[in-house]
DNA sequence: GATGAATGAGCGTTCATTCAT
DNA sequence: AATGAATGAACGCTCATTCAT
């Protein structure tokens, strides 16, 4: 028994224990000592299987880590899926957005490390690029659907997210460098903070 | 006057147009390509000089880079002084500091990849990090200043600043994904929306 | 009947179905791509067996080879039998040497380019290196013959057919680098040729 | 003093005695192993060098290959040099031909093994085939040549060198598979019945 | 009997570093 | 002081072979 109805599956399964493993393994190795710094070999142990497994999953280390990147950004997007549903005022809207944010750097520091603390561009494919930017365009109809209805300020939306979201991530990271300690309080205000870039006045 | 009549120094020169050369061509390839993809040879070959000489003046490639790092820290905070000199109101101030870091970015958009785009935690040695911590710091007391002023609202200093620094790294990099042009008007009209977050109302 | 009544053989088959697909597959490869460039996974693949089947049938990648090989050179003797029977005269005997060999390189090309093509000294064991030496050494005899019923001219029997296959070889070699076309005609001009090597003046 | 008034030689030499330490070394495995079966390290080892030191002269071990078929292929023609620089008549051009590959192969049968008993076409670049081609018609205008003045019999020149090359090659092979010995003496006999495939009745 | 996922030794190659010149 | 050829450990990856199913 397969998995169903689907017919066949004659290549790699696109989910196995040790296919996740794997990821799991490049995840928590990348948000520790970045993609360049990871060698196959550590993902393998790290992951408990051979190294030429990895290859059974992925045709190679960039692979691996474009299938991972997308897979976090997947997670990103899951976090802020009710934010950007979009139904509600703006503001309500965006605390949920930065609450959204928040867990998800809780919950998956290791993803928020892989995905916003690291440089990327030597290997992204453009499939990656693409869920990217899907996202930043749906932070930007956020933006652009408060401005329409008058509870965000006018401006570029693009330039709007990206402060907003650099914001939340510098946040993050001076957090990670031990400047301050990551509160639940402190996140919560951070946020009221953030909000002044974009509340109508 | 560094060692006096002696003669001969003992110790290479702390610079000498080659040691500069190795900075210059390593700053230009690490902004490209990473610390980590980075090889020495290549930054030897670009400095025009042979492979050993990296060598007499940086103890190895970490070295080198955390002396980059550190001289790249540097003249950020030279692009800052007048903003975190503090003496006007913080109004002024901030504008200031954001032109001095727009200055820094647009001027040495090398050195803004280099320190602000990309992952040094592998390497960086405690005075790099100590150099880290001071400008942050005297950030976090014009920060303070301001709230002792009045100009600016309550809250972490630290994670005030983080937000702050946060918006504006956030802008520079989606600018460099492609997602908006730079321009001076951008980057003037984000500086304002960023005051939103210090500002008292 | 190999083993009687003793009920289950207790070695593999020496031949069945997947036995066969496996060395079909494998000369199909071991043509194209040599030995050594052949994982055994695509053999099996080809072959549409699993990577295991191939090792209940042969001991390993060897093993295969050589008893590829031998059922190439049993083939190939299968073409010259009628010539190496030896009856008629030699002059007959010869053309129906060369066309013997050439219904071989035309039907086979596969097993032509494998046997005689490649470098197999690293992996044939002593019963492939006997077969060669069989057949080679009934060529021997053709020419002894040949040379006592003074049809052939005096010279070592061994030397002469290194000289004619040698021949053959060459011609078939230099078609496939594309140096000329090989036609019906030209190969029954070469047997001509050829047979001056041999003739009696 | 580098090697003369030809200005710089900015890029790896062509010639240095490591460099040609590793082609010597990767001749020798390469004959008795095959191209394929004979790992990088080995050569290097072989060489007495470090395995780095082979990507310092050769791009990669095709290209070690490559550069090491077209020396080859160059000290062969060298020993034909003569015979195919055509002057006196076909017969004795063609012993000064066949005296050259003799010696050829007994003084170079590292080389001989390379270049004839082997498989290449996975990696020989165009310009390497060009120089195997270029030989051939080399050889082939020694039989066009040998024609016109009526020496040579007709038939394709192609083809006709094809047979006699063959023959040779075969020769040696059967030699070395231990068939009978290679003296002086059975050279120049097959060199005689090779002639037959040539001649002008 | 048959499978193919899994393994890990070993491949071709790179590069931080050294050292004879 | 400066060089760059040389090194070899370590990388990403392949594949002959095994073995649980």
């Amino acid at each position: 028994m397969r998995s169903g109805a689907q017919g066949q599956a004659l290549r790699p399964p696109v989910s196995s224990s040790k296919r996740d493993a794997v990821l799991r393994a490049a995840l928590e190795l990348f948000a520790e000592r970045t993609f360049g710094a990871t060698p196959v070999p550590d993902i393998a142990c790290r992951a408990q299987v051979g190294a030429g497994t990895v290859y059974r999953y992925f045709a190679g280390k960039e692979e691996l880590a474009n299938v991972l990147f997308r897979q976090c950004k997947g997670t990103m997007r899951e976090a802020l899926r009710e934010a950007l549903a979009g139904s509600t005022d703006a503001r309500e809207q965006f605390r949920l957005l930065w609450r959204g944010l928040s867990r998800f750097a809780v919950e998956q520091p290791q993803m928020m490390r892989f995905l916003e603390m690291q440089h990327h561009d030597d290997y992204l494919d453009s499939k990656s690029r693409a869920v990217s930017t899907e996202l930043f365009e749906a932070a930007e109809r956020f933006v652009r659907e408060g401005q329409r209805a008058g509870t965000i300020r006018a401006g570029s939306p693009g330039v709007l997210i990206a402060l907003v979201f650099g914001a939340f991530v510098g946040m993050i990271k001076e957090s990670e460098q031990g400047r301050f300690e990551l509160t639940a309080r402190t996140i919560e205000q951070a946020g009221e903070t953030a909000w002044r870039m974009l509340e109508m006045l």
